[in-house]
DNA sequence: TATCGGGCCTCACGCCGCGTGAGGGTCAAG
DNA sequence: CTTGACCCTCACGCGGCGTGAGGCCCGATA
């Protein structure tokens, strides 16, 4: 037997690799991976040596890297090492920013089922008998859904009174953007403005505030997007920093 | 005066939004969302109800849904809450494969490492005997392998008195933090933050720092995959930007 | 030897979510 | 009437192939 000719027509290769045929079409026509060479007939010849950079290629390939950036790495341009890492520092970008939004999603979530939950009972007529404290020890463990009938309710109010109600908005526009000022002058302590803030809630629920409720609201204002889009709308980066100082506030006035 | 028409061309509603004309002209096509009138003149006319389902929209997009995904979701196809859950699932797994990429780079640029570290080895003797003098010209000859050998050092001392060097990687986060904000805001002259920087470092090393060593370091910055992959997590470009403005300061402290 | 089935080849469009022009109409202000 | 800032409708491009269409080549069989 004489020395056996290792060469692979583009089914046989695209099979021992696992990948179509059309893969390694691509590969060629973008120069990634070329045939050692074309046959008379045409065909697309692989020998031994394009098989293992096959290999490399769909190792990287494995780890999202773009077939560009690999191509450049197996060519050995610039630093491997280098490549690699910004590659790693990429994904591990991606990974928080997924864990972000699976963050989101479960509030979202948390908040669909809650809403939809009250929606069996009648959400305008809450709390009739319960006492004060009954009911806010619900308000906080069920902030999301219990929000979401704080809103109906201001709504229906909106609707029942509408001349008085223009007084509260202004006086709520008022604040807020006094609210936007600081945060865009990196004032580090808004808390006079947080005070006037939590009494303005007060008063459109109709009762008092506290801060674990208004913990809650502050991250009822971070997962519904009715209100993110809103307070993005009034400055960029202001939907997050809001709750954030809500949330602070509110941790220092527990106790 | 009449009620005030609340209608948005698609500029406005761009702008209010953040995202860009085309895009709505996209969801316009996609039948995502539709404008609430055609004007005469054929501009697209979108009012309150266009402008939250907007909200919406933009709200899931950011969880990484497909917009098809969203159109379904909103025009109420099917279990809300089952979409969300299903979009949540893949999100779960696209994270664990994240991950697993992650795991499989670290062991490949630990492998690469590990090859090359021997070639460094002949590197981490050459201090003992040298004066100073002699030291720092080779730091700046040879910054790339030096600085190597001088975060084998840093190691070595973290391992020796690991409760100090707490605050002083504290130390080194917040002036990291603060340099990405003077990167982010396009601070031409961050010049305070560097010295405090430079004075990090020199008491790191154990040594003074001069303009040219800090110089080196740039180029270090810049040639070595640890630190870009470091520095580029914090923010895009950052990993060059440092290094540039690293060597207009020590520049400018030459002489 | 004609035929058949299964390779192989080269186009070339489609997917997704827009970005980025090109080429032209519309509108309010000077 | 002009200017400049809007608005409109195409239409190509990106990445990484999938999925045909239409046609040549090769070995085995009738």
């Amino acid at each position: 037997m004489g020395p056996r000719i290792e060469e692979y027509t583009v089914g046989q290769l695209a099979r021992a690799a696992r990948i179509s045929v059309r893969t390694l079409h691509h590969y060629d026509a973008i120069g990634l991976l070329k045939p050692a060479h074309i046959g008379a007939n045409g065909y697309r010849l692989y020998a031994r040596a394009e098989a293992e950079r096959l290999q490399e290629i769909l190792f990287y390939r494995a780890t999202g890297m773009d077939l560009s950036q690999i191509g450049a790495l197996l060519d050995g341009e610039g630093d491997r090492i280098a490549r690699l890492t910004a590659h790693r520092a990429r994904l591990a970008a991606e990974a928080d920013a997924l864990d972000q939004m699976i963050a989101t999603l479960d509030r979202t979530i948390a908040d669909i089922k809650g809403a939809s939950a009250m929606a069996l009972e009648d959400l305008y007529t809450p709390f009739p008998a319960e006492t004060q404290a009954d009911h806010e020890a619900w308000l906080i463990d069920t902030y999301g859904p219990g929000m979401a009938a704080e809103i109906a309710r201001a709504k229906a109010r909106l609707d029942a009174a509408p001349e008085g109600m223009d007084a509260h908005l202004q006086a709520l526009r008022e604040i807020e953007g006094a609210l936007v000022e600081a945060y865009r002058s990196g004032l580090a302590d808004p808390g006079d403005l947080l005070e006037r803030h939590r009494a303005w809630v007060a008063e459109m629920w109709g009762r008092d505030c506290p801060p674990e409720a208004y913990a809650g609201l502050a991250q009822l204002y971070r997962s519904h997007p009715d209100f993110v889009g809103r307070y993005e709308a009034l400055a960029e980066g202001f939907s997050v920093w809001l709750p954030d100082v809500m949330e602070a506030y509110a941790a220092s006035r527990e106790g």
